[in-house]
DNA sequence: CCGCCATGTCATTAA
DNA sequence: AATTAATGACATGGC
């Protein structure tokens, strides 16, 4: 079938190319336009061509895998986009590859997912990387570095829609997701199923195209086949740089519905656009409908990543207002920090398993079904997502600090809790609560923190919290979040591969550095957003990043120390050997090899002055004919030119004598001997270079222990900033639970209190205010500000959950 | 023939 | 002041 499609696919845009060169004018955009609005944009947009090529890329990814039902019409979509570019290119002479466009096919499922609400056009980049590892499944470990983001960002979209949930569904997805493009028939038989469940429901498949999809996901997770098949995916995913995309999930999603590719495109979509979707998607209402009640958490998050759910209008807003993007190139960094400890720890089949390599950033690799992020995200495996997710979502910080102390809370939130109010209102999804944002907000405030501890019991949060928050951890993640709901944008994946390239050439200077380099270079140079060069870049940048992390590991202390030893020991030899001979150098006689000093045994011979060393180079030789004296015919083919020198000289002594002897022993032997002046400046040349050799291969040995140990120093650092981030996700996830408690604990407590009439206080009027002596009281909310007045309103609609 | 690499050598500097 | 180690730069030879 993918051959077919493959032919197929080349055969029209050959064609359409044919027409265009004819004259023929194929109105494409037209086409596209009408029924694929947001495709448009992307095509048009200078990431279309990325996103292109990522598309088509996961569709090679696919090929290998079964299809999926719904991927058929993706393909088509795909192919119109890819021959319109190809027609638009033509201008341009810029002729994308073909491998490229199908990759993106996986890519639009991952676009749609985490494209939908922030509709980056750089999305498809990441995926270009993503895309290579996909076609290289059989990646090493070392590769894994470099596909842990592809994968990444299929976990990402994992992540999105677990990030919302409260913990368990989100590893659920994960694990669904992650094996989407494994899926079998089976697997695909009851993603259909759940699709059409979807569509029962109520949903319009447009709108499903583009809210739902997350559901799908929800439903999707339910198959633990499908997780296993995703995960394998994930693990060809990892490789390419997905970040952007939640290729997978689309994939699994939106792959067969032509719309869901539209999705993909969606990425563009307006708010408005966004809006009525979110109409339309709220019958569906929260994610809970959809088969787990469970799930649902875990659905709120996808919404919020994307603006389909419930909250997700309001989260397409949030994605546009996302936190500085500049800290995305950090948590990028963070990200593959992670990956590579992963890979590190983790063997490769391991990782191949698992998806987390790039997604561990949202919810971070965590939720990726493998064992990558094994210590919190087994335990948690949902939570890990979760977090993740949450920690980008804007509207929980809204919905918590209001409940707690709307005044605080008003400050920090109040510009972002104007866009996501909407979604929180629709769905007082907890999940929304959970945002970083959210998270800073609940937890800086003193009063909120004191209160929070009282009433959940936790005093001890509040310190960790702070800490936490002071860190920006918050912001990192939220910021990691929003690039991993966004897609990579060219510029994170390029900054990615950097480092990576980066930490690859310091790492790996001896064996891997010159590749990983070349090929950050050429990933930078993707940025250009040549589909091409897109490629190039997953490629290459993956493998370099991969072969930098958990190669570098090996390397040093396998290939790198093997490829240094050899140097060391010929160092030692050089160095060490004519010492031995002496007896001066103990230690290093043990190799008697050295072509350079071989002559020292010689020069012992020359010592005796009736060795014929004294004669010269020549007439050694003859005596080397002669058979009663083979070592000198060695001595001369391996002696030095100061060897051979000293013999023609007719130096009574040894060079090695001459060069090792100390001082004081040396000019006794000098003075022994009547030398001329030529031979005396002879031996004193001998000496001085016999010495400056001798410190140059100490020298060039100790700068290659000095790179070695700097490049174990790097992996050090690696592993170390890769386990502080898991740390910090852990972290974070703790802190989103810590939130939910409160929330509902917050809520249960605020709806059983009654007035002095038995009525229920209305949220929007009453508050509970936390004091620092632990008492807790209802506080009429009169300081209400803008902010209070919409805390009220999140509060409700908390309620309403 | 060219490029890369390892090694040797020179010049310089600091100890 | 002499010696030596260290090191950058260059040369050489092998592959």
């Amino acid at each position: 079938m993918l051959y077919l499609k493959k032919y197929f696919t080349e055969g029209l845009i050959q064609f359409t190319i044919l027409l265009s060169l004819i004259g023929v004018r194929v109105d494409v955009d037209t086409y596209l336009n009408n029924q694929l609005p947001p495709l448009r944009e992307i095509i048009l947009g200078p990431s279309s061509a990325y996103t292109q090529t990522q598309f088509h890329n996961l569709r090679n990814t696919l090929d290998g895998y079964g299809i999926h039902p719904k991927s058929v019409d993706l393909d088509r979509f795909f192919t119109t986009r890819r021959l319109l570019n190809q027609v638009r290119q033509l201008d341009r002479l810029f002729v994308p590859s073909t491998e490229l466009n199908t990759w993106l096919v996986h890519r639009d499922s991952d676009t749609v997912v985490s494209a939908s609400s922030q509709s980056s056009p750089t999305i498809t980049l990441d995926n270009g990387a993503g895309l290579e590892d996909v076609n290289n499944p059989d990646a090493t470990p070392a590769m894994r570095g470099g596909s842990g983001a592809p994968e990444s960002t299929y976990s990402l979209n994992t992540a999105d829609s677990s990030l919302g949930a409260v913990a368990p569904e989100g590893n659920q997805e994960h694990g669904n997701r992650d094996g989407n493009d494994d899926l079998t028939k089976e697997d695909i038989d009851l993603i259909d199923i759940l699709w059409r469940q979807d569509i029962d429901l109520g949903a319009g498949r447009e709108v499903f195209n583009y809210s739902n999809r997350q559901k799908e996901n929800e439903e999707e997770k339910p198959s633990p086949q499908e997780n296993k098949d995703r995960n394998e995916e994930q693990e060809s995913w990892r490789n390419g740089v997905n970040l952007q995309g939640a290729p997978p999930v689309d994939g699994e999603t939106g792959e067969s519905i032509p719309e869901q590719v539209s999705l993909g495109t969606q990425t563009s979509l307006s708010l408005q656009e966004c809006l009525r979707l979110l109409e339309a998607t709220f019958p569906f209402g929260e994610e809970t409908e959809f088969p787990a009640p469970v799930v649902s958490p875990e659905i709120a998050v996808s919404n919020e990543e994307v603006p389909s759910t419930s909250q997700g209008l309001p989260l397409v807003p949030q994605l546009p207002s996302a936190e500085p993007q500049l800290d995305l190139e950090q948590q990028w960094q963070d990200i593959m920090a992670i990956m590579e400890l992963q890979a590190m720890e983790v063997n490769n089949t391991s990782l191949h398993t698992n998806s987390s390599s790039v997604s561990a950033i949202s919810g971070t690799t965590e939720s990726s079904t493998a064992g990558n992020f094994e210590l919190s995200t087994r335990s948690t495996p949902i939570n890990q997502d979760v977090s993740l997710h949450q920690a980008s979502l804007p509207s929980c910080s809204q919905d918590f600090p209001q409940i707690f102390n709307p005044q605080l809370d008003s400050a920090s939130i109040a510009p972002r809790t104007a866009t996501l109010r909407p979604s929180s209102s629709n769905s007082t999804n907890i999940n929304s609560t959970f945002g970083a944002t959210n998270l800073t907000g609940i937890f800086l405030p003193p009063h909120v923190n004191s209160s929070s501890n009282n009433v959940t019991s936790t005093p001890v949060l509040p310190d960790p919290f702070s800490t936490l928050l002071e860190e920006s951890m918050l912001d990192e993640i939220s910021l990691l979040d929003l690039a991993m709901e966004e897609g990579f944008s060219q510029a994170q994946a390029s900054q990615l591969e950097d480092e990576l390239d980066s930490d690859s050439g310091l790492s790996l200077d001896s064996s891997h550095s010159p590749v990983s380099p070349s090929s950050s270079e050429t990933s930078c140079s993707s940025a250009a957003s040549s589909s091409s060069t897109s490629a190039t870049f997953s490629e290459e940048g993956a493998v370099g990043y991969s072969t930098d992390s958990e190669v570098a590991t090996v390397e040093t202390e396998e290939g790198a120390v093997g490829g240094y030893q050899p140097e060391y020991s010929k160092l030692c030899r050089m160095s060490y050997q004519d010492p031995s001979q002496f007896h001066t150098l103990p230690q290093l006689d043990s190799i008697s090899h050295n072509h350079t000093y071989n002559l020292p045994l010689s020069s012992a011979f020359s010592e005796h002055p009736e060795l014929p060393i004294s004669v010269g180079k020549k007439t050694v030789r003859d005596k080397q004919n002669s058979k009663p004296q083979p070592p000198q015919d060695l001595l001369d083919k391996h002696s030095s030119r100061d060897e051979r020198r000293a013999r023609a000289m007719k130096i009574p002594f040894s060079n090695e004598k001459i060069i090792n002897l100390p001082v004081e022993e040396f000019n006794e032997l000098l003075a022994k001997h009547h030398l001329s002046e030529a031979q005396l400046a002879l031996i004193r040349d001998i000496r001085r270079r016999g010495k400056n050799k001798m410190a140059a291969q100490n020298c060039r040995k100790r700068k290659l222990d000095t790179i070695i140990k700097l490049e174990q120093g790097v992996q050090d650092l690696r592993r170390d900033k890769a386990r502080l981030l898991k740390e910090k996700m852990e972290f974070i996830r703790s802190i989103r639970q810590m939130k939910q408690k409160m929330q509902s604990l917050y809520q249960e407590v605020f709806t059983q209190l009654r007035d002095e009439e038995g009525r229920p206080y209305p949220p929007s009027e009453y508050s509970l205010q936390y004091s620092a002596d632990g008492s807790v009281l209802i506080m009429p909310r009169g300081v209400t500000t803008a902010e209070q007045n919409r805390k009220p309103e999140k509060k409700q609609k908390d309620k309403k959950k």
